[in-house]
DNA sequence: TTCTGGTGTATTGTATACCACAGTGAAAGC
DNA sequence: GCTTTCACTGTGGTATACAATACACCAGAA
């Protein structure tokens, strides 16, 4: 009975000609909205800059934002659980400097997540999928010899991020795009750093090459001792971490 | 200079004979106080029940906590961040549900975390916090022979958070500690099917005979299937999930 | 009897006013 | 001239008022 009434609704909805209206966005929430808003700021500049500008103003924000207090103190709220910012209660709101032991902390993280990934991916990604993979890792190739390391720095990005999302794992996925935003500015001044560019690029090969043949405990050692490594170069390189 | 008129100030402050204030919290904010307590409510209660009441007023939490909505709106978005409640717009907020899907997500996350923990307990844990392992275990095994499981599934987690500690990563004991909210109920209800408690104290026991012996390969699969054994279960047993 | 339309209520979203506290600077006293 | 104190300003914390909407209920008409 239940059940046919909302075919009968559906049927009304679907069919009724001319004045098609596709459902407007009932998501539209300032909290929402601030809170992307506010992420994509932080995330976008470059935290661990010398001058960058720590403090936000809750009041400066409503003021530039035109809108009053309370949605940004929510969307804060939601920043400080996220860890990327840090409220003082009557000092202030702070962007979070993760100091260095964090750093390699969440690296370590990383490791876990994505070498799970990986091994996930042996099992459940398509040929096709990893295929792609090669794809992309021959483009990097051929920019790698003009030695275009920007260049390269997105092009990692992206290839991790494709191991991540190759798992199948959504919550894998979430939770790397977290610890990313913090990672995301140490990667691309490391990559610079040595021969670390070449021998990452000789990483990743391998660790395509892995996932062609199935091998989940290799895969999953490669990309672990791959991000192991980014840690190591790190705790033994990095200095203008706290 | 600042140093010492920050002394001074604590010293007259803490100079005053009789009332001996303890320095008050200075963290004291409603906001933290609410969503650890609604956090410690939430988790505390048998999400999965079927006639679990699955709705947040505000205003009644206002009322019974007695203080304005403001704060616990603050705190309820802190929760959404988290993940513990949905917050749909102008409709209200609601304790999440995990599908089965998701909670299989987050014990495979939970089996890569937790087998890094082991991995890298292997390196730094002291023979000291192994053998405690141990003693712990022994307790369990003795009980299991009574066949006590409820006991044993306090147990069983406190191993787990063992494990995990010891590893040193303190990131990956805070997210574990998230995911585990969710996976509580799950485990609790999970352990007593099938022989899985007995199976359980043996992978416990070689999980600890491969800490004891340092080999991280060992102690990392065995940490991962262990999990992932808990994943099949549920994949193929569990019915009350959506 | 049933469907449609409206209205009332309950609940969340947002704005704003006020409060407590920290930090700073100036003024007064030593 | 230095130190100390006090007030002022600016910040986040909290409370509350108002707005918007969803839902239920009811009345009237077909």
């Amino acid at each position: 009975m239940e059940r046919e009434a909302e075919s009968i609704t559906e049927t009304e909805a679907t069919g009724s000609p001319g004045l098609v209206v596709q459902p407007i966005d009932a998501n539209f929430s300032l909290k929402d909205r601030i809170y992307d808003s506010l992420k994509q700021a932080i995330t976008s500049m470059n935290i661990y800059a010398e001058d960058a500008e720590l403090r936000l103003d809750e009041r400066k924000l409503s003021e530039q934002l035109e809108i009053s207090r309370t949605p940004i103190r929510e969307a804060l709220a939601r920043l400080e659980q996220e860890g990327l910012v840090h409220i003082v209660p009557r000092k202030g709101v702070f962007i979070v400097r993760k100091t260095k032991r964090e750093v390699l902390e969440m690296i370590t993280v990383w490791a876990a997540l994505e070498s799970m990934a990986a091994r996930l991916a042996t099992e459940v990604a398509s040929d096709q999928d990893i295929a792609e993979l090669r794809t992309m890792f021959a483009d990097v190739e051929s920019e790698e010899a003009k030695a275009a390391i920007d260049e390269y720095s997105s092009k990692n990005i992206r290839f991790h991020q494709a191991i991540l999302k190759l798992g199948g794992c959504k919550l894998i996925q979430d939770m790397s795009d977290n610890l990313f935003i913090h990672m995301r500015s140490i990667r691309a001044r490391t990559i610079s750093e040595g021969d670390r560019a070449k021998r990452s690029v000789i990483d990743h090969m391998n660790i395509i090459e892995a996932l062609e043949h199935r091998d989940a405990e290799l895969a999953e050692r490669l990309v672990r001792e791959h991000s192991m490594n980014l840690a190591r170069h790190i705790e033994q390189h990095v200095d203008y971490l706290d």
